[in-house]
RNA sequence: UCCUUGAUAGCUCAGCUGGUUAGAGCGAGUGACUGUUAAUCACUAGGUCCCUGGUUCGAGCCCAGGUCAGGGAGCCA
């Protein structure tokens, strides 16, 4: 039997089993708020309608005791599923002490520490609940369009973009290297199978302190035979929207406890804008408007508004505190002052920081250079302007991989194509067509000073039957952290590993 | 690697220009209260002020070096 269950049951007996999510004390009333993982529930415990003894446990339970609960399910209007349990029979299977994580805000360092027990509050279960959601979606589509999913191995011997960011182990006495792309597997996979898509984990250590990086995340990387950069982005769109809206249709209740405003989401079902190189270099710079709005100048726009902001949240604050000062103030109110002081100021460092950015970005944007890959902060700046998720594509041939297609057309172009997501999310999926030819790939193998040796087996695909084909790779917690809206993608995994966190 | 902000009670934070015995709220413990939603009210316990060195009659506060963390850049999904 299951919370989220309980609506069928009215009337009747049923037994729950589950942790205290939080307890309240009254004379002869105990409040139990019963957590099993499927939902959260109100249990009345009664003193005139229990055992001495069952009431008597019911005082004695901590936050995230673990107990079993019979009693009677009962509509409520008060309560967030519509339904309470007036207990009539407890049993503890333990007693927990001085739960960590109380029922107030914590910083971020303390929280991670405690990511084991983090996951049990109410906004990890729903943000991971989401993420399983995008994982089983991401399933399904692959598998209807007639993909094969295949695994790329973890252990590499050869690095596919330089070794500086690569985890090294001992692999019998050799060098190995984590993996941190299966899309040289994938095109085998793919000569083989048609249409492939891996998923697994990828490695990368890059001393990164960004809120968009990891050292270990999820990716899936689709790879297509036949396939030219035109269908390649024709798949994209189609992938991310059947995500999208899966997550729509099958997530409300989570979006909506993770306070997630789904306008984007639903906006983003309709067509991706296709943007070259140039056309974004000319937007970013302030060149081009879009849709009648200026990079540069709504960005000022948007350090006014800070500035505003931190004007008047500084006068609130000294407001609040001059009002608590004043004596024969109830505690109560007392308190509902200090901790709105206490969110005010921690708003007003979010602020202070955005005051700091905002003027590098601006700066960072009108000074950017023709040739440059986009920066973190030239992405925020380009997606502020949509509410659609954007394609860029046709980069300069030198900033991208070596295994990139060049445009016939005009050969300084490579067919590479990133995905921006909107509302500063900035970039989740990187593809593009690869190169066919085996000498443009032996000239770019030595341009890029990689070992030649380790490519053979790479370049035997250019040689036996080479095609177009195409394929791109999906970070899945950027994925995660963009539909709901997070502040930093460590939350989109259970356990993140990052710049200087390995435990818990 | 660079820039920037910070480290004070179990947690979140105050601590003024360097000055006697270090402060609040939450949490914990005890008690009161029969409908609470982070319940409320009263009382109690709780401190290596990150580390090392320096300046000073005197350092939580000033200076130097280090450690750890937050944010950003580079790099990337």
């Amino acid at each position: 039997m299951y919370i989220k269950d309980l609506s069928g049951f009215e009337g009747q007996e049923v037994t729950l089993k589950g942790w205290v999510a939080n307890r309240r004390d009254s004379k002869g009333l105990v409040f139990i708020n019963l957590r099993d993982g499927s939902g959260v529930c109100q249990c009345i415990a009664d003193a005139t309608k229990i055992s001495e003894n069952d009431f008597e446990c019911a005082g004695k339970l901590g936050l995230e005791s673990a107990v079993e609960i019979t009693g009677t399910v009962v509509k409520d209007e008060r309560q967030i599923g519509g339904f309470e349990v007036h207990v009539s029979k407890l049993n503890v299977y333990q007693y927990a002490e001085e739960y960590p994580i109380a029922k107030k805000e914590h910083g971020i360092e303390f929280l991670m520490d405690k990511r084991h027990l983090w996951l049990r509050s109410q906004r990890q279960w729903a943000i991971l609940r989401i993420r399983n959601t995008i994982i089983y979606s991401i399933h399904q589509f692959f598998q209807k369009e007639g993909f094969v999913q295949m695994d790329a191995p973890v252990f590499t011997g050869n690095a596919c973009e330089g070794t500086t960011n690569l985890f090294e182990t001992d692999f019998y006495g050799d060098p190995a290297y984590l993996s941190q792309s299966g899309q040289l597997y994938g095109e085998a996979m793919a000569m083989a199978f048609g249409k492939i898509y891996t998923f697994g984990p990828t490695f990368r250590a890059e001393k990164s302190k960004t809120r968009r990086h990891l050292s270990e995340f999820w990716m899936i990387e689709p790879e297509m035979a036949f396939f030219d950069i035109h269908q390649n982005m024709d798949l994209i769109e189609s992938f991310l929207q059947y995500v999208i809206k899966e997550v729509l249709d099958k997530c409300q209740n989570e979006l909506q406890l993770i306070d997630r405003n789904t306008d984007i989401l639903k906006t983003s079902l309709k067509p991706f804008p296709r943007l070259t190189y140039d056309e974004a270099v000319a937007i970013i710079k302030g060149e081009k408007d879009v849709n009648g709005v200026n990079s540069i100048k709504s960005l000022e726009e948007e350090l006014a508004k800070v500035e505003a902001a931190i004007t008047t949240t500084i006068a609130e604050i000294a407001d609040r505190e001059a009002k608590i000062a004043v004596p024969g103030m109830k505690k109560g109110e007392i308190n509902f002052n200090q901790n709105k002081i206490a969110t005010l100021k921690n708003d007003l460092k979010e602020l202070e920081e955005q005051q700091r950015n905002i003027p590098t970005w601006i700066a960072s944007a009108k000074n950017f250079e023709y040739g440059n890959d986009l920066g973190g902060s030239d992405e925020t700046v380009i997606t502020r302007l949509f509410d659609v998720p954007i394609m860029v594509y046709d980069w300069p041939h030198e900033v991208k991989a070596f295994y990139l297609k060049r445009n016939p057309d005009n050969p300084r172009f490579a067919r590479g194509v990133d995905v921006l997501a909107p509302e500063g999310y900035g970039e989740i999926v990187g593809g593009g067509e690869r190169e066919t030819d085996e000498m443009k790939l032996r000239e770019k193998i030595t341009e890029h000073e990689l070992p030649m040796e380790a490519f053979e087996w790479y370049l035997d695909l250019r040689k036996y039957g080479s095609v177009p084909h195409a394929g791109f790779g999906l970070g899945l917690e950027r994925l995660v952290t963009w539909l709901c809206q997070l502040k930093h993608v460590r939350e989109s995994i259970p356990f993140p590993r990052m710049y200087g966190r390995l435990l818990p």
